[in-house]
DNA sequence: TAAGATAAGTGGTTAATAGTGGGTTAAATT
DNA sequence: AATTTAACCCACTATTAACCACTTATCTTA
């Protein structure tokens, strides 16, 4: 089964000083009831935090259930995948706390940009994403080549 | 069947004079109620303990029932993993004794760092497991391969 | 478009839970 | 019977989660 969710839009917002992060009204008004409100959140590829729906993570953990821990690589590489995810869910006002392992990794001081991409949310440290906006231009010819995957 | 478990993050404890270990709470309460609190604690492949409740153990069991004591791998292999496996139960305050081979095997002494792995729960140095991460690199062409089973 | 009503975002306080250390009793072990 | 080991109980501290309250923004409707 593929993803249910399509969030879009960003959002910059405050961290607390007990970390807590609010998340968009309009962003938490899609979360599935099936879903109570809960999600994971672990580190991104890049310098961020990437929020799933639980059920969009229940299909990560599907997949990763088909890798043997005989295999050094698979051991490696699931212990590394899973050791960051934090299953949380937000509290009454719609926040949740960042867990301080991922404030560390992802830099965030005072305020965070929220960002919605399809089945995941990230979350940034504003100047960080700026910083990033400026050197990941993405070239011709990865253009071209995303271009035979994708079709937009 | 499969895994009935899906443990995720990374904590770090203490392990006191009675080599007693505590069990996240987080992790504690998915434990089914049919497992009543019971695990079995056997040696990691790495250089860590392995914990599995009582049912996934199970499982793990008919799995290594299918192997041949004809094959000499498969014999190391079984009386490796089977003559360290120890059940214990958590006590009323969610904590359990590590044996001492596996204090021995592990290197542990004053602190311990727990980390959710589907359908197990590994038990580290943190000082050891320090050391891998920075050893632990997994190559690209690993990765490559991985991603043409895995799909995340 | 102005006023009221509703919702969204933020901050702090209180109550509950989690982690830890130690002591006491019961059960094995030798 | 003595020693060790394991289960159990109690208590303290720190952290976390639940609760309440206020301000700002957005929406509705006259």
């Amino acid at each position: 089964m593929s993803s249910q969710y399509t969030f879009t839009g960003q959002f910059t917002f405050s961290i607390d000083s007990k970390n807590r992060i609010n998340i968009p009204a309009s962003i938490r008004k899609q979360f599935l009831t099936k879903d109570k409100k809960t999600f994971v959140v672990t580190r991104g590829i890049d310098q961020c935090a990437w929020i799933y729906p639980m059920s969009e993570w229940n299909l990560i953990q599907k997949e990763l259930n088909q890798l043997s821990s005989l295999s050094k690589t698979n051991r490696i590489f699931l212990r590394n995948h899973l050791r960051h995810a934090n299953i949380l869910k937000f509290d009454t006002q719609g926040r949740f706390v960042l867990p301080q392992s991922l404030v560390d990794y992802t830099s965030i001081d005072e305020n965070v940009t929220i960002i919605g991409v399809l089945n995941k949310i990230e979350i940034w440290n504003p100047k960080l994403l700026q910083k990033n906006d400026q050197s990941d231009e993405i070239d011709d010819q990865s253009y071209e080549q995303l271009s035979e995957r994708v079709n937009i």
